[in-house]
RNA sequence: GGGGAUGUGGCGGAAUUGGUAGACGCGCUAGUCUUAGGAACUAGUAGAGUAAUCUGUGGGAGUUCAAGUCUCCCCAUCCCCACCA
């Protein structure tokens, strides 16, 4: 058989697309709007095969809605702002910016070629200063909240990047999420986000939204919210008295407390107020603190050093040992543990190694493993004692003068960077150190430009005259300007609003056009986001929602998380594997409509999963393309009920599956189809131009240039979709199943309203199946209308 | 340890949501055409059996006229979190 040329095709209808603005969307007149977004990419260099899957894949549904008659803003831009141009500007000695804006030109062309339905228009560069303008504006709005703001903290350095990261960006072994290198622990004057205020409302909120659930038990498990109680607790040493509480989700195991332990963070606080500890424990807390989280490995033996200090039990007033183990985390809950050896796991390996007393509280009535950390009936408890554990969580806590109290995992986020390509943070500070946010009729506060990047720990905006004098030249003598950058994250928290109303000089975006926009109603990603940039971006988004810069409280009605493409060999496809699918190669071997329908074919798209490469498979996309060209020479006068029939249920299924994301099934259906038209020798010219409407969104260049081909001028991507007839469908006979005690044994073929009575008659005539039956009564008969007939005999 | 998901032919995956399991594509087998084909087309393709038929959705129970789908218990794989008190 005979191909089609995808390259003369590919060009030609590109360009006309272009020159029409076909895809451009006039975001205040439009009407009927759908705000499709894709996370945006990083302007790395080349596009690869991962950039296809994200971005021409959605485009169908793009296109379909278009067809459908909506006005879809299905924008693209560039997170521009980040430490890969960076590091490549120090290891090539150019500028980070050239770097970047080098790339994103090239990525341009790129995705041309890929023949998305992109309003370029629309297009925003993060590292734009007409864009960073307005995340430093909305910093300053934060800031004004008192929802930035500034504290000494230890947070994760990350010694090859040579910059903090937050704790999102650290992953599970301690290793940093960009760079690999272990991260260490250092305490720094830093500039955090208050996300923990938002903690509830971040995990309450996800109950309105129609996402799926994996997605929001990720968000949920990682702001981690847990019920417990603060109960007060004296530690002591001579004539010095700390009044402090400890944290416990089991207020009822109080009376089952053998020891205190303090986390290492405490016991340093404790020395720096004066207390004298002794220079054991001092060694052991700092030594404590250097440790990383892969050293601090679960399940290792717990260490931990016994102090003088000596805490009151609340209750029984009885003197309790306190140690300092680095089991304890400083920055969760109060950094003070009570040590219940009887009832919890770690406390029990503690007390097991420093030979500590373990009194048991809850009879379980059989022998248990100790430590049980079930539930039971209270014993060795005073008054308490027979009550359950439940029930007494509340009742010991309050009798021993605590209150009950909500804790979470979540950190605030920490956001400054001690990294040159970012956004300046627009704060300065005047002689005295306090810190004023730079007015927005100086925004945007210019990245300088002389500055030496290596770097060195100290961020290189300390080391930009520029900005020296400029901070002086606008606020006065001895005023000094604020040198790190924003996390990434900050840039990309906000793009979304940004799409809407790119060219804006006033606002971020206009007030009306947000209202109108937002939320966005489909957001298609990846789910290593789900705790990082979402989570991020629904916080700012309350925020703003909060200062009434924004009306949603929620930014994406529907988020879903796509695959992963894998090389060949079934890993995850790098340089120096060597399993890398070049999209460019396919595209001049196959052409992208082909591409496209392969990455839409290849499975649900909606679901993540992984997909190995399979170099085969893509030439059954062509073929079926190349048949689809093939088929206009059969076009004549013909009607054919057949043809008809299948015509309609093809429709009806791909208007069914493409909305849900089921691209997969939509191109087999229509394959389905073609199979059935490739028997006939002359097919209608109308059933053809149905199926090329049909398959328009998955294969735009080929459905337009056969679209021209048969007598059509103008685009068929703004045709309208399809509609079935129902009473095609209603008219046509079905394959009812006829099942005899439960067991498949033939089908028969009825009209969709048959009787019961009917179809039992029908039964009886049809020797084969009703040879099963044979001399048996019938005993009962279960008739499903349009489904199945079930025949029970004696 | 906690949370989430997944398990169907040689492979990617379908299954109207409880109603003929394996649609569609790849691969494979045979054939046609061809000097040749790793091109195209035709037919076949879950397993066993010449066949009627039987067996089959990770394993085991259960509910039901009917289970890939619902319930319970296991097993395996993957992802996220993890000394969070």
């Amino acid at each position: 058989m005979e191909g089609y040329n995808h390259k003369d095709i590919e060009q030609k209808w590109q360009k006309a697309w272009d020159d029409a603005k076909l895809f451009a969307v006039d975001t205040k007149k439009a009407k009927n709007k759908e705000y499709l977004l894709v996370e945006f990419p990083y302007p790395s260099g080349d596009l690869h095969i991962g950039h296809w899957f994200a971005f021409a894949v959605p485009d169908i549904y793009a296109r379909y809605l278009r067809m459908k008659g909506k006005s879809v803003l299905f924008p693209i831009g560039f997170d521009a702002f980040g430490l890969p141009a960076e590091n490549a500007a120090i290891k090539h000695g150019l500028d980070p910016k050239e770097w970047t804006f080098k790339n994103i030109e090239r990525m341009r062309e790129q995705f041309k070629l890929m023949g998305n339905s992109f309003d370029w228009d629309k297009e925003v560069v993060t590292a734009d200063p007409e864009y960073y303008k307005w995340t430093q504006w909305i910093f300053t709005k934060l800031f004004e909240e008192g929802l930035a703001y500034k504290k000494e903290a230890t947070v994760n350095w990350d010694p090859v990047d040579k910059t903090v990261l937050a704790n999102e960006q650290v992953q599970s072994d301690g290793t940093a999420e960009r760079s690999g290198a272990v991260v260490e622990q250092k305490l720094m004057n830093q500039w955090f986000f208050k996300i923990t205020k938002y903690a509830d409302r971040l995990i309450d909120d996800l109950d309105d939204l129609d996402w799926p659930d994996e997605i929001k038990d990720a968000q949920k498990n990682w702001i981690g919210r847990s019920n417990g109680a603060e109960i007060p607790f004296t530690l002591s040493h001579g004539d010095k008295n700390w009044f402090t509480h400890v944290f416990t989700t089991r207020a009822d195991t109080l009376m089952g407390v053998t020891f205190i332990t303090i986390a290492p963070e405490r016991a340093k606080d404790l020395i720096n107020d004066g207390w004298k500890l002794g220079d054991d424990v001092a060694t052991y807390a700092a030594t404590a603190m250097g440790k990383n989280a892969r050293e601090r490995e679960v399940n290792k033996e717990k260490t931990g050093i016994k102090t003088p200090l000596v805490a009151i039990h609340p209750i029984t007033k009885k003197e309790l040992p306190v140690y300092v183990a680095d089991y304890v985390l400083g920055n969760y809950g109060t950094g003070v543990v009570m040590g219940v050896p009887a009832h919890d796991e770690r406390d029990h390996a503690f007390a097991v190694a420093y030979d500590l007393e373990i009194i048991s509280v809850i009879d379980t009535k059989k022998e248990e493993e100790v430590p049980y950390s079930g539930e039971g009936a209270l014993m060795n408890s005073g008054d308490f004692n027979n009550e359950t554990t439940h029930n007494a969580r509340e009742s010991i806590a309050k009798a021993a003068g605590g209150e009950m109290k909500t804790t979470y995992r979540l950190r605030d986020w920490s956001i400054g960077r001690q990294r040159y390509w970012g956004c300046p943070i627009p704060i300065v500070y005047d002689p005295e150190g306090k810190a004023h946010k730079v007015p927005e009729k100086h925004l945007p506060w210019i990245l300088p430009t002389d500055v030496d990047f290596t770097p060195t720990g100290e961020s290189p905006l300390a080391r930009s005259k520029e900005l020296k004098e400029r901070t002086e030249k606008i606020f006065g003598e001895g005023w000094t300007p604020e040198v790190e950058t924003l996390d990434t994250f900050m840039d990309s928290s906000w793009y979304f609003y940004r799409y809407i109303d790119p060219k804006n000089k006033k606002a971020f975006a206009d007030a009306k056009l947000l209202k109108k926009w937002m939320p966005v109603n489909k957001y298609s990603g990846g789910s290593e986001h789900t705790t990082l940039h979402v989570l991020y971006s629904r916080f700012i988004n309350k925020a703003l929602f909060d200062m009434k810069v924004v009306p949603h409280e929620e930014p994406f009605t529907i988020r879903t998380n796509r695959g992963l493409i894998l090389g060949p060999d079934g890993n995850k496809m790098s340089k120096r594997e060597g399993n890398v699918i070049n999209p460019d190669d396919l595209v001049e071997k196959y052409g992208a409509d082909t591409v496209k329908c392969y990455l839409a074919f290849i499975g649900p798209y909606n679901e993540p999963g992984f997909y190995p490469w399979n170099p085969d498979s893509i030439t059954g996309i062509r073929r079926f393309l190349d048949r689809i060209y093939t088929l206009s020479k059969k076009i004549g006068n013909m009607e054919d009920d057949e043809v008809t029939l299948q015509l309609h249920k093809t429709i009806e299924k791909v208007s069914r599956d493409l909305p849900e994301s089921k691209f997969h099934t939509s191109l087999a259906a229509l394959m389905s189809l073609l199979n059935i038209l490739e028997k006939k020798d002359i097919i209608s010219k109308d059933v053809y131009e149905t199926i090329l409407l049909l398959l328009a969104p998955f294969a735009p260049h080929i459905t337009q240039e056969l679209w021209e081909k048969i007598g059509n001028t103008g685009f068929i991507h703004t045709e309208a979709w399809p509609d079935f007839d129902t009473k095609v469908l209603e008219a046509a006979t079905i394959m009812l199943a006829v099942q005899i005690n439960g067991k498949s044994r033939g089908t028969i073929e009825v009209s969709q309203d048959i009787t019961e009575q009917e179809a039992l008659d029908i039964i009886k005539e049809n020797e084969r199946i009703s040879a099963h039956i044979g001399e048996n009564k019938i005993k009962k008969v279960i008739f499903v209308p349009g489904r199945i007939i079930n025949i029970l005999t004696t």
